[in-house]
DNA sequence: TGTGATTCCATTGACGCCCACGATTGCCCA
DNA sequence: TGGGCAATCGTGGGCGTCAATGGAATCACA
């Protein structure tokens, strides 16, 4: 299970701006081989997205499917890479932030980094707690719209145990 | 038969606030390969679910529904990979819940564990009374509804379950 | 040589691991 | 069939290690 980013993690900015990233994300990017951190500013959200190669290769496979020489090619490769920085972890897997992407997601002296699987998230941690509202009740219509599709157990299966 | 969660089981939290996984939810977690627990809190229900490798493909059963870039899979991934925590199990058989997990199941000193066949559940002893009291009740109605259709013993057997 | 950035070290608190105890259960044997 | 033995399981506590954090020291470049 050390492949995936998973759980959210709250941790405090010191004096100088260095934050430590999770323990448990650290074992991810090492698995996937990367040396920095990749990260660049969420496209509709404030928040930074932020992940090791995986990441690289999810925003190249969004860039590919548009013509190179297209608008939207250019505009995404623009918000993308663009905004993208590669930030250094020191020895103790710390990371500062630039103030360009404290700015975008809001961050002060406390942040949320919140796993998604391939890349995870870094959230001011009050806009993720909404954040989190919103995205517990779209879970609940989505629930509700593949219902009796199959998919056992995901959220609130109503079965009663046996007494023992 | 040791590859499901059935019957429930209530277990003391210790001074360290670690708790018993009951031996024979232990065997099906080992028999699913997984180090570590997979929990999340219930979407509708003050409870928490639980399980090993069975659980997680449900979650990414789900998020497989949607394109990886889309504002709906960011959602779900959120309430899904952002809530979950990997945790550890120790030696002796025991975790520790985080405070988000206990405050969401509304868990003192004591909880239940419940099997729900592919995933168990857990649940504050009381409200889990609770919980069985209304579903027998719900369960009566629906025995109405299906009315001399041959459906033994629903009322005290484990519902649910995906095959192995 | 000053200023900022990076690395090194020190602290503290949480967590994982080890060992111990008691109670219940099931088994064996008289 | 009853008593005792052994194994298992839940529980409790001590201790070492590691992670998060804070601050000092060192390096680089202007």
């Amino acid at each position: 299970m050390t492949d995936r980013f998973v759980s959210n993690f709250t941790n405090r900015l010191d004096a100088k701006g260095r934050v430590s990233i999770p323990s448990s994300f650290r074992a991810v990017l090492a698995k996937d081989g990367y040396e920095g951190l990749y990260v660049h500013q969420a496209l509709d959200l404030p928040a930074l997205d932020a992940g090791g190669n995986a990441l690289r290769g999810t925003i190249d496979d969004i860039l590919a499917r548009f013509s190179p020489f297209s608008d939207e090619w250019e505009l995404l490769s623009t918000a993308l890479n663009g905004t993208s920085e590669v930030l250094k972890v020191d020895p103790e897997g710390r990371i500062t932030l630039s103030e360009a992407l404290k700015a975008h997601a809001g961050i002060g002296d406390t942040l949320t980094f919140v796993g998604h699987g391939h890349k995870f998230q870094i959230w001011e941690p009050e806009r993720f707690r909404a954040h989190l509202d919103a995205a517990k009740t779209r879970l609940r219509d989505v629930k509700r719209a593949l219902g009796g599709l199959g998919t056992p157990g995901i959220v609130g299966t109503q079965a009663g145990g046996a007494g023992t």
